[in-house]
DNA sequence: AAGTGGTCTAGACCACTGA
DNA sequence: CAGTGGTCTAGACCACTTG
């Protein structure tokens, strides 16, 4: 409720919020027209409309022109996580960061990489690995591979100097991202390189963009043991 | 730009983000005032408005009242993850889901878990423990503390019938939650139960949700060996 | 073809916060 | 206390999509 009585965005989003959960609205069920809840809490469209743009984005509710707006049948717990160029991520803990090249070469993608990209002709790539440091101890063990079409400039970048993590992130806006995380063995070189068994599952991300349909880079990101990944803490202030 | 010929706040926010890119504005800078822009690029001040908020959730920029727009000096990957509740999970992927129920038990939470709401003295809680299956595979182990003092009708629900995840998901709204994800070495009791060697890492995820200040659940799930968190794939659909 | 959400505009006022 | 972003309103029109 703003200072001269007129309702907020977030009032009226808790209020339908609260029709959710009391079942008010069902799961499945469909809610009123924004232009009906309007006129019913004596609020303008826009603010129903942006209201229910900040139900959605939490997957409460989905909308679709002429469909009407649906309850989510299936609610999910959504989080979003940010992933920091590494040597920021070092930094901000408060250790000394290093990044070691271990080598690079050109080649075709394997199979493997090209289907990542969902495009099994990705043409010739700059395969990347590299081991970022904290404080001289194993971090982060990355294994990338750079599409040479989509991003000639690639060659004329010393690795020595800057991360192709950070070249790229600075350097290469993406259009669409895929992020998967899991826990998984680690390879022979993979568990030499961060000094553990080789037995060991550890923290993995797994990461690939693209520029519009243009594959950019795939990277599998191993993570030192103990590493966690911690969510934004989405704060709704509720009333 | 829409039929008109006026433009879109996603044109606004291309061509903003496109300065970003190509550092007419530089990490760190201030962007000029919201109504500078719009006069710039011909459009309202909420339509610059719109593509800012976009950037900023992307956290491309920061935005502050009085202090104006900067860039973020370093970029991250921002990316969405879904957490279904359990039983959808399993059943989207076509198994059978079923649910065991291990044990439960009325007592005040230790100080490790008290610690994870930030309020050393949470009260008493129900502690439950149980297991999801998938084709009666063991998926995902859960071991969950609620707070009886905040979620008093808990006592009532019968978790032979709906898993507490389930119950919880569908009709305790919460305010803010915190997201963790690691790969953990797995206790004794979790690696019996999921059917792993002992020493084992697997995929942990932790979750601990308030209502205001109240704490409701914290919830460390262990996942099966091979679990994927894939993102929500987003799509800024390039020009 | 018609209905519903999505967006743009112009203007007013609020609320936070840095100077 | 003044400046900047945040929000609300009313109205018009667009664009998607379903019947």
């Amino acid at each position: 409720m703003t200072a001269d009585g007129r309702q907020s965005w977030r009032d009226i989003r808790d209020q339908i919020h609260g029709r959710i959960i009391d079942s008010t609205y069902r799961p499945g069920e469909k809610l009123p027209r924004d232009e009906d809840i309007a006129q019913e809490l004596k609020c303008a469209r826009s603010t129903v409309h942006r209201a229910m743009r900040s139900l959605a984005e939490d997957g409460l509710i989905e909308r679709r022109r002429k469909g009407g707006t649906t309850v989510n049948p299936d609610p999910v717990t959504r989080t979003t996580i940010d992933i920091p160029i590494t040597r920021i991520d070092i930094e901000s803990r408060g250790y000394a960061y290093h990044h070691h090249l271990i080598d690079t070469m050109e080649i075709e993608a394997p199979h493997r990489i090209a289907a990542k990209f969902g495009n099994p002709s990705s043409g010739p790539m700059l395969r990347i690995r590299a081991l970022h440091l904290a404080d001289a101890q194993p971090y982060i063990f990355e294994d990338r591979w750079i599409s040479l079409r989509s991003v000639s400039e690639i060659s004329d970048v010393d690795f020595q100097t800057v991360s192709a993590n950070e070249w790229l992130v600075r350097n290469r806006p993406f259009s669409r991202c895929d992020v998967q995380i899991l826990a998984d063995d680690i390879f022979d070189d993979e568990a030499a390189y961060l000094e553990e068994p080789v037995a060991t599952a550890l923290l993995v991300l797994e990461r690939t963009t693209w520029a519009g349909d243009a594959p950019i880079t795939h990277v599998r990101a191993v993570h030192k043991r103990g590493y966690r990944l911690v969510s934004n803490s989405t704060v709704h202030d509720a009333t």
